[in-house]
DNA sequence: GCTTTCCTATGAACTGCTTCACAGGCGCGA
DNA sequence: TCGCGCCTGTGAAGCAGTTCATAGGAAAGC
């Protein structure tokens, strides 16, 4: 159904400024497609032909080394996108993207997207918006990685993944992760060790709360000063 | 002299494409100002109103932690243009530029600047794929942060060094650097101490030979192994 | 149902890097 | 020309975090 993806693109704040008409043509040039839980959309290294819309699900960036250790980048929710780096400058993709759990995504072909960014100047514009705010996040994390400790690092994390992905309920903010604590490390640059060890002393302090499958934040203050510190 | 201007800006990839019109009215918005060596150019949290090309000289990002430690983001060079983060997002300044020699450099006016984007989609196209390159060579510190240890990111650092701001001079490479061994180790997130350390070592083993104001690799492959190691 | 595999859990041993402490040299301003 | 600040040089000690080893439980495949 075009309409639905006409109207879930016009959502989306990259083209929020775009008339009803190049929405429509975007859309037709746009298919939808949905991934299964853990499927690659994109794998680095691999020629940059689509752009992607997150339309619906969570999914992850990340960027494995030699050794086939990662280092995770980004969790996106629905409304980001993702794959301009390789369209951009021509090169084979920068990242891995993984989904999380079942996702639905705006597939854009390199070449209408390339259009649509000279055609569209306010796209364009918008768009470098977002790399702006993508360096930005990326300044701070190796900022991070150079003057916070693991408990600081994982803390910050645990904190940016409540506020982007988490769930309020009353004084707690829940925490649906998907994310095993190998996968917390990669996000960090700290061993699953690490991050298990952390976690331990923060239950056992009533700052947090973790079972299997989710994590809930109890005390949002104390995880604060944690990040805060140093 | 306008004219020289003109043909300054015309060498910049950036504006490459753009027509003799174009460039002219470009130019007369922009004016070009001379830093002293070690002057801040850009504060890390001020306002941002101009961006800016780099002309001349030689200028590094940092972005300052909250003790007053440093991380070093970069080292530019002439026909780099830096600025643009904050004048895209309209969020205050993501990073320190301080001259590391005297530096030319064309300032342009936020809003001129904004007037070109939106005029000229080749302009806009080009600089995405800048920061396309911005995120690509943030993305792999990032990595490196994670993986490489001390030595590894060290010689990195030092072959990135050499092939970019390095002079050839037979087979060695000779890098004039106006960098402490502080500054090296804002790099890489490390210590001064760790810096000297492996510099010595280097020596040492014949690898390198460095005084105080330069430094020349005489063993590229020896670098070379050991930024790949791990 | 049973087995394999992945994830969590936990402590002991090890170590790369930092921190600390101290020295000496170069350059620049008074 | 003297002194003070900034940079390099070097070793000892301490420690945060990794590596290694070992176990148990949950989920998933056969």
């Amino acid at each position: 159904m075009a309409d639905a993806l006409i109207d879930s693109l016009s959502r989306i704040w990259l083209f929020d400024g775009l008339a009803k008409d190049d929405l429509a043509r975007l859309s037709q040039l746009a298919i939808t497609k949905v991934y299964k839980p853990r499927e690659a959309i994109v794998t680095k290294g691999d020629p940059a032909n689509e752009f992607f819309v997150l339309l619906r699900g969570r999914a992850k960036v990340t960027a494995q080394g030699a050794d086939g250790a990662d280092t995770a980048i980004n969790v996106m929710g629905p409304g980001e996108v993702f794959g301009e780096i390789g369209i951009l400058d021509g090169q084979p993709r920068s990242a891995t993207v993984t989904t999380l759990e079942e996702c639905e995504m705006a597939v854009v072909d390199k070449r209408a997207f390339r259009g649509l960014l000279e055609a569209s100047p306010p796209v364009a514009i918008k768009l470098l918006a977002v790399l702006a705010g993508r360096i930005r996040e990326l300044t701070i994390r190796v900022e991070d990685r150079a003057f916070l400790d693991v408990p600081a690092r994982l803390a910050k994390l645990l904190l940016w993944l409540a506020s982007n992905h988490g769930t309020e309920s009353g004084a707690r903010v829940r925490i649906e992760l998907k994310l095993s604590q190998q996968e917390l490390g990669d996000f960090i640059g700290a061993t699953r060790e690490s991050v298990n060890k952390n976690l331990r002393d923060w239950s056992r302090s009533g700052f947090i709360k973790h079972e299997r499958d989710y994590l809930e934040i109890l005390d949002l203050d104390a995880l604060r000063a944690i990040a805060e510190r140093r």
